[in-house]
DNA sequence: AAAGCGGGGCT
DNA sequence: AGCCCAGCTTT
């Protein structure tokens, strides 16, 4: 292991010559670094830093965002993906301004209690807020630290994490918490980076075992590999002589959970739902429906990429030869100059998009 | 412990 | 095509 002393020195001394400037940096307040952090999980900086100015401007403080309707939070968080980060940021909110009298706790025991906040997060507005010594350990760090110390264990294993949060944990001690944190995770992101890591201008480069060894490329490692599933989505957009379009909320524990779409059938493979599987689907908002009530004709298809997911979507263009029509819950009838106020999935979002030009 | 959960950028 | 990103929750 390298020398704690020297890791946290030779760190602190990079940091005050390479600080990163950061929108949610100006502040101490809690909401504000809470946002951030929720804003920036799993999520690159130049990616995320729009959706928080966006999101503190329409949202500025807990009483807000508690209040906002769960749809204008939705629409505030599309396009930036893990949507449960949103939900679960409200439900605080609410939680914050009912049980805590709109102020943010204090403490690391409080605060990771609360829904959306784990290890990580909890750390982070510890120290950036309250100044408190609680080691941030997110892929920055692990990254840094296997490095300097050569481990070549799978860091997504509970004792490898538990070993290098140890190692971090000694080393801020002593330090300025919250700069010793922005430091650790600013030198992950600027020169420890996961490919071609910059070790000719790194001060550690003496001390690191990965450099040493030759082995940037294979530290850290990890075990697990991603494998995606298929899915098929044929999606129905009714087109109405009135402009106005049918759009429906997935509801339930599923991608895209509490987002818009279009009216859909899911099929097993990449074949064409048959003609009796549409018609009962439209039949919820159409009734006595016929197969030849309506004409249908395949506009476009187009596939999006998830960590998880290949989601291939299928669009089809339905005329209705009757067009009385039926809205159930969760269901709504929109003028497609409206439809932007509700949040998508990009799939849907840029289909939406392709047939207005 | 493993699976599920988005979207974008880089190699 | 594969990997990673200021991770967390559910199963």
């Amino acid at each position: 292991m390298m020398n704690i002393d020297t890791f946290a020195g030779l760190l602190l001394s990079w940091w005050s010559e390479n600080k990163r400037q950061l929108p949610w940096k100006n502040s101490h307040d809690p909401y504000i670094i809470w946002i951030s952090e929720i804003i920036l999980q799993q999520t690159r900086v130049k990616q995320g830093t729009p959706y928080f100015l966006k999101f503190v401007h329409t949202f500025p403080d807990i009483q807000t965002l508690a209040d906002a309707s769960e749809d204008d939070v939705m629409k505030a968080w599309e396009g930036l993906g893990y949507y449960s980060r949103a939900r679960n940021l409200q439900q605080t909110a609410k939680v914050l301004a009912s049980n805590h009298g709109g102020k943010f706790p204090d403490t690391y025991e409080e605060i990771i209690q609360l829904k959306g906040i784990g290890p990580y997060t909890a750390a982070a507005i510890a120290s950036f807020a309250f100044g408190l010594s609680y080691p941030v350990v997110d892929g920055n760090v692990v990254r840094v630290v296997s490095r300097v110390n050569g481990i070549l264990e799978p860091v997504d294993n509970k004792a490898t994490l538990q070993s290098i949060y140890g190692y971090v944990n000694k080393a801020i001690q002593g330090h300025d918490p919250a700069s010793f944190n922005q430091a650790l995770m600013d030198f992950g992101s600027a020169v420890c980076v996961p490919a071609s890591p910059a070790c000719i201008l790194c001060p550690m480069t003496d001390y690191c075992m990965a450099n040493k060894d030759q082995k940037t490329q294979l530290i850290p490692f990890k075990a697990k590999k991603v494998s995606r599933k298929n899915r098929y989505y044929h999606y129905f957009y009714l087109d109405r002589p009135d402009r106005q379009m049918i759009i429906t909320q997935r509801t339930g524990s599923d991608i895209w959970k509490k987002l818009y779409e279009l009216p859909m059938v899911e099929t097993e493979d990449e074949s064409v739902p048959v003609r009796g599987l549409i018609t009962q689907k439209l039949g919820f908002w159409f009734s006595h429906l016929k197969d030849d009530d309506y004409i249908m004709e395949e506009v476009c298809r187009s596939r999006q990429v998830l960590t998880h997911r290949n989601v291939y979507g299928f669009f089809y263009r339905i005329v209705m030869i009757n067009p009385a029509i039926k809205i159930n819950k969760g269901q709504y009838l929109v003028e497609r100059e409206k439809v932007s106020n509700f949040a998508f999935p990009k799939i849907i979002s840029d289909y939406l998009k392709s047939i207005d030009s």
